[in-house]
DNA sequence: CGTCATAGTTGAATGCTTTCAGACAAACGG
DNA sequence: CCGTTTGTCTGAAAGCATTCAACTATGACG
């Protein structure tokens, strides 16, 4: 910089001014600035600029971990509006993992960022960490999930009524025993899905056994797991309402390992609608929302909020929509799915209304 | 800063040292440094420090696109390894689009990172960025593909090696009439997928049509369009060989909605083995590479160049293996997959040698 | 007890940019 | 012709942590 001052024959404040339009320079002086700039090609210091203005053209973004394909998405979103809008993106994964969300918060917080959003992976500390942000001047925007009590601006899809819709199929082409494996039951998103899922059954006076609800993780070994658990529960659900797309994929192959027919002997249902959906055999019905949605949405409120919008925290909740695709089929007529075995074990406590 | 100097009864000096461990101080200082750090909640500003060091502790990430799921395995690899070490990603997306690739590969270098992983999208930029990265002190590695004559560190994987293993398997199980849909041939990873296919065919003196290797991009959609051109080409081929997996299930969606099956009518072959290839129907043959190991052994030589290894650019190439699934079986034995419609257009000219 | 080496501490300079207050010149009004 | 205003430009401070040279205890030794 000082090199282009000099070149240009002005003070550094001149340069600095014609490279932020902060002040009306004349054009000749103007124009050698910015042929020198050109000249040495020159890229002001982020670091600095971004320590004297007490803030960087930076957002911060954490997620649980960039490998579950929901996630990419949401990314994506939020890095297409920030970038064209001049914002880095600077990315940490948490695995879901409360302490290194807490180092990742910290620190992000030294760089200065002009924005942040987060894919909350524990329940309180975002709550008090926002709390400072907001205090350094940096905004923040919580997606998809929400930490408790959280009262900022918000971005998630109502998982409530997609769990509800896609309940409410299975019963609507006969399903009646149900069960349902569902994320971990401190994440919002699980939480509402499964009260969704709650909800439908009660609607036509269902009572689920509670063996048929099963906790785990959103990720593809959990569904695996919890699925051969509860299917050789007997007699055994014709339908399972499975919390995300990744366990569906585990409940599927759990399924084939205990040489049962999907959608013949159960029926299976996600929610996300990821891309591999529509191409897994048998092609997976599911509650669809949009990542990328959520991510540009999240991006855009950031956005208005870094250029001074101090309305009230806003709290967008988008649509999902049900897209039934084979892995839902009418329960078999005699839904003999083990009765048979319905013996010892006394599991029969699911009844119809 | 400043307070905590105040605070502990020390100067500015000492605070840094005892962060820094940058010279010895005293235990009983040191101890009520540290305590005044705790107590306050002090976390020391990157960006300054960055810009005293010369040198922040980001690294720099540059990638095609994050919704290609291939990419965030690698991004997972480079973060992990990074966030042990105390390192932070910062993530960007070029779309395989050459000006954005420059824009972020300048800007990120006025953030003064330690190091910089790259999946280039040009052929020629990265050369040059790369060397001022150099003279900057910044560790550059290049990852999956290189740009042309590239001689600084890089890990990729045995395309090619790759590639001819899966045709020779085609070509095994009985196909002669083979087609490709391949990547981008400015890319060095497609220029040698395919060079291994035509090696392939040339080992058993088999010699292809040249609209039987369409060179597309390496998504969905690309292998779809391409896929419904070659399928309606008489005799049509028996076997496709796709670039990568995101191709290869273009490729299947295309063989469905032209009323062939796969395998049956057109075994198909990928190159990836994403996680998904196991659960699409039919489940999908494909060259299995790690991204994750891809991305971490890349982020382990940049951790060794930033700890001072000097010696000569590493240029490793990871093995890949084969994985046959559905997607492959033999051809139907009198071919006849289109033959009578060899009538006009004489495409015949795929011969066996 | 003076001297000297050593370990421990400090103050100030430094990195790069922004920004604020002030300087200067030209233009304007009286 | 002088005082103001307006429009440009400059110089220096500031932002935060690191680091180097310099300085002060501390203790050892003669």
């Amino acid at each position: 910089m000082k090199q282009i001052a000099g070149m240009a024959g002005v003070s550094l404040g001149t340069v600095s001014h014609v490279l932020n339009d902060s002040a009306r320079v004349r054009e000749p002086l103007r124009r050698r600035v910015l042929e020198a700039v050109e000249a040495l090609g020159y890229q002001p210091s982020q670091l600095a600029r971004g320590l004297r203005r007490d803030k960087t053209n930076m957002i911060g973004m954490v997620i649980p971990d960039v490998t579950n394909p929901f996630f990419p998405a949401v990314v994506r979103g939020v890095e297409d509006l920030a970038f064209s809008n001049g914002y880095r993106l600077i990315l940490c994964n948490t695995d879901n993992d409360h302490a290194k969300e807490l180092a990742h918060l910290n620190e992000l917080r030294t760089y200065l960022p002009s924005g942040l959003i987060v894919i909350p992976s524990s329940f309180s500390d975002l709550t008090v960490q926002a709390e400072r942000y907001r205090r350094a001047g940096t905004a923040v925007v919580c997606v998809d999930r929400l930490p408790k009590s959280w009262n900022g601006d918000s971005v998630t899809v109502a998982n409530e009524e997609g769990a509800y819709a896609a309940t409410r199929h299975l019963l609507k082409v006969g399903h009646r025993r149900l069960a349902a494996i569902i994320g971990p039951l401190h994440l919002t998103n699980a939480q509402e899905r499964i009260a969704g899922f709650r909800r439908a059954l009660t609607s036509v006076k269902l009572r689920v056994d509670p063996e048929f609800i099963q906790e785990t993780n959103f990720d593809r070994s959990g569904g695996h797991a919890k699925a051969r658990l509860i299917l050789k529960m007997l007699p055994r659900p014709t339908a399972i309402f499975a919390g995300n797309d990744m366990i569906a994929l585990g409940v599927i192959q759990a399924i084939r390992e205990l040489g049962l027919n999907c959608p013949g002997d159960v029926s299976v249902i996600g929610f996300d609608d990821l891309d591999f959906a529509e191409l897994t055999s048998p092609s997976l019905s599911s509650v669809s929302q949009s990542g990328y949605q959520l991510g540009a949405t999240a991006a855009r409120i950031l956005l208005d909020r870094m250029t001074g919008d101090e309305s009230q925290p806003k709290q967008l909740v988008l649509e999902t929509q049900l897209k039934i695709r084979e892995s839902v089929a009418p329960p078999k007529n005699n839904s003999a799915s083990g009765i048979a075995g319905a013996d010892l074990r006394k599991r029969n406590r699911v009844r119809t209304g």
